[in-house]
DNA sequence: GCGGGACGTCGAAGGGGTTCAAGGCGATCT
DNA sequence: AGATCGCCTTGAACCCCTTCGACGTCCCGC
């Protein structure tokens, strides 16, 4: 797969490049194109942190003086409204950039739905690295500009889809992204609650209760244990997705 | 009205230094960090064009080979439902970049609701100009993050605030849209129909046509001809928008 | 074991926005 | 001027989702 997978005998005694080596980064995120030398210098500024489930990694408002990229875990970003009512604008996994941002500080709160590994990097480092590795600054847009194209595609999702048709999507996406990671399992970990992703499709907790399950109904999932769904009809999920179900 | 207006719809020109200097770019955009060398290749290299309203300067599915940055007009970017139902996924205006991705074709339609100017670039030499300008790569990105937080916080209009409450949303962005190009007026261009916001809404235009009858009810707002609105209560527009406003 | 809290499910009622329908207004064309 | 068309407005009925309430379950601490 990526040939830098391979433990590199020089950097064998560098605890920071063996995190490197199992960094979800390295498959499909930040990191992804960096060379060895680079990726050692990156790991010897980075600072690797462990956080526990629904833990805060950053609050909206605070100064934005640290760019994180998550190792493993999951976590959300959500935007509170003056009401108190919440929005989930999006769940960042393994490999994922979190807080990167040109403003003084977060627009948005960064919560663990898992325990997490993070990496941590101060603005000013991140910023040097972005300039000595063009390729990293390249990335970077990249995953910005991939990460927008995901919002835009939320919007429509939350603008125009029925309460069925989100939890639908909502569902493919977690295929999605369990496929971009690579792990293309049959049963997809989703730690997130019925409360998370009402926040983030727009909905009630109920009205995702409700849709799941008539999924379940349907024999279109299962849910095995808490927290771990089963796609056993992703036709009739994506159908129901994209409005072309005309039989429900 | 355009000194660029001419019988025939796509006449290109390829005039130099002067054609920047008044480009909207200059101000918010892309071009702003450049110096007048940089300035004076890319304006070698970038082809200008001029539209008529309501023509597409692409589609949604179309190979992504070009960039354009909008020097005066506004555009719609709208993504479509299977099932025929539309999403406005954002609104550009002079000094905005339309059409940068790292996919293969472009994930929306880019429809202009004025005439317009636009500045053409070929994607081989957009990335041949980032490379030699690493201060415009840079650029690039901050705009991406800029992008991506305003289609954060549409999110959060369009999941979590009632109809009302997005259309005043609507309106303020109108006001920072135009405050962010250095326009300060009064009266604000909204050359958008009632079609249009409500597809950027979430909302049926029958809905949006009554919030903005009631704001002008309340004296909040006037339309004194046709796109055109000025606000004369903002404060109440803003309330109304955060959800602050209970005596409506 | 037992109590308590977080999370999930379900039913009934209500409402905010949609849907459907009709008409008005201004611009353009003949 | 009259006709046509696109856009906007307004009314009335409906409906999907929310709201509210109740209960079930699982887990954890005591």
């Amino acid at each position: 797969m990526n040939p830098f997978d391979v433990p590199h005998p020089t950097h064998e005694a560098n605890a920071a490049g063996q995190v490197c080596d199992r960094c979800g980064s390295r498959v499909a995120g930040l990191c992804q194109p960096l060379d060895a030398a680079a990726l050692d210098e990156i790991s010897s500024e980075a600072n690797q942190m462990v956080l526990p489930a629904h833990s805060a990694v950053f609050r909206e408002g605070d100064p934005a003086g640290r760019v994180f990229t998550l190792i493993d875990g999951v976590a959300k970003l959500t935007r509170l409204l003056p009401d108190g009512k919440q929005q989930v604008v999006g769940f960042r996994f393994a490999g994922d950039v979190i807080g990167y941002t040109t403003l003084k500080s977060y627009p948005f709160d960064a919560e663990l739905l898992t325990d997490a590994r993070l990496c941590r990097l101060d603005r000013p480092q991140l910023d040097g690295l972005l300039r000595r590795y063009p390729k990293l600054e390249r990335r970077m847009l990249d995953l910005c500009v991939q990460e927008l194209t995901a919002t835009q595609e939320q919007l429509v999702t939350v603008g125009r889809r029925s309460a069925e048709a989100r939890v639908a999507a909502f569902l493919i996406s977690l295929v999605d992204a369990s496929r971009r990671r690579g792990e293309p399992r049959q049963v997809l970990e989703m730690p997130m609650t019925r409360a998370d992703i009402a926040d983030f499709l727009g909905l009630t907790l109920e009205t995702v209760s409700r849709s799941l399950t008539a999924f379940r109904k349907r024999g279109w999932i299962r849910e095995p244990v808490h927290h771990r769904v089963e796609l056993l009809n992703v036709p009739a999920i994506t159908a129901m997705a994209e409005g072309t179900n005309d039989s429900f």
